[in-house]
DNA sequence: CTCATAAAGCAAACTTTTTGCGTTTGTCTC
DNA sequence: GAGACAAACGCAAAAAGTTTGCTTTATGAG
């Protein structure tokens, strides 16, 4: 028994954790957000309500864990040769996912959660990519500085301009942030942000 | 009609608002969560549920919206004669209250909701909180960094950590963002985070 | 193969949310 | 200030969503 999670992680209960998740996806794809309710869910997925309630406990809970898959850390991630470059490279597709309509969504979704677990999860997706990134690099001989510096530097601004200040989370300012932590202040200057 | 808000702010309205702001906090400190519902807010505020769906459209708006009142720009700053001082003091004040149980909720209130003018104020408020203070060393004869460079340095990683990461937002890693956004690397170190 | 039980189905209570319509009450104009 | 206008509220019925006890299915272990 050394199921990956949940006690029970065979068959039917596998199936209907799919079934829900792309019925989940098809209505948010396919509509408005007033269709998306757990009846609908349900039903889309050939599940009764209950099944979701007892599962997920409410309908926030649900689009949260659906809109976690989002975040796949199996991406492949860009090599272009320097860190920056990676940095940069990740950051702008970040960026452009999280600032497209359903990318904004799922964020919030996941915002919108209570569980601690989820959030936890969303940092060690940053930080494994960071990790790589930084591991390719000192492969290459590169000094790179310690993760929770590139955190400091380069995720916490843009999430937080990400949640709070979104007309500030621009490639440009991604750029002024990546060169700031990794370079000197080669970038002083003016620009606001 | 110089009215700040709302097409009718007069009068019934705002007794209205008021009535319904009061009761969420009373059932707030007064009790489990599952009591806080749009049905007994109404109850215990005098006023039918339906008024509530008109004007808040449901309870993660109308949460947040009473959430929002907890950053009140008007509440006194510290004044300790430095601007790291002063950024040390408001923060450690501010991640207190955010750690807190009550603004742990409420952050999260506020994050759920989808409306992006709760948001907008969430950022002026800190933004103002910088300015004061930095205008305040001004006048001492301090030199500040910008305010998007404190944002940048301070505020951000002070709130990705609240966000994603409680257990780094402590007044030790706060002080760190502060010496580092302010004087050089007098800090450079170990230190995780 | 059989058993124990986690998880799903079902359906009936229950609660919340929506909605149409009538009434109250600020606000603006004259 | 008197009246017109419309925003906002109250009420109550209808609709939708949620909870819950019990039954059925089918996984995983022995």
């Amino acid at each position: 028994m050394t199921g990956r999670e949940g006690v029970r992680p065979g068959g039917r209960s596998a199936r209907v954790q799919q079934a829900v998740h792309a019925a989940v996806r098809a209505l948010q794809e396919s509509g408005s957000r007033e269709m998306l309710t757990i009846p609908r869910i349900a039903e889309r997925a050939g599940v009764t309500p209950s099944t979701l309630y007892r599962r997920w406990g409410n309908l926030a809970e649900l689009l949260a864990d659906v809109s976690l898959e989002r975040l796949r850390p199996d991406e492949t991630l860009p090599d272009t040769g320097t860190l920056a470059g990676d940095l940069q490279a990740w950051g702008d597709h970040y960026l452009e996912e999280m600032l497209s309509v359903p990318g904004r969504l799922a964020l919030n979704d996941i915002m919108a959660s209570t569980d601690d677990a989820r959030r936890e999860r969303c940092r060690r997706y940053t930080e494994s990519v960071l990790e790589t990134l930084c591991w390719r690099a000192r492969q290459r001989g590169e000094w790179t500085p310690e993760i929770p510096r590139l955190v400091d530097g380069v995720i916490a601004p843009m999430t937080y301009r990400l949640l709070y200040d979104r007309a500030a989370a621009t490639p440009a300012n991604l750029a002024r942030w990546i060169a700031h932590s990794l370079g000197g202040p080669a970038d002083r200057g003016r620009d606001p942000a």
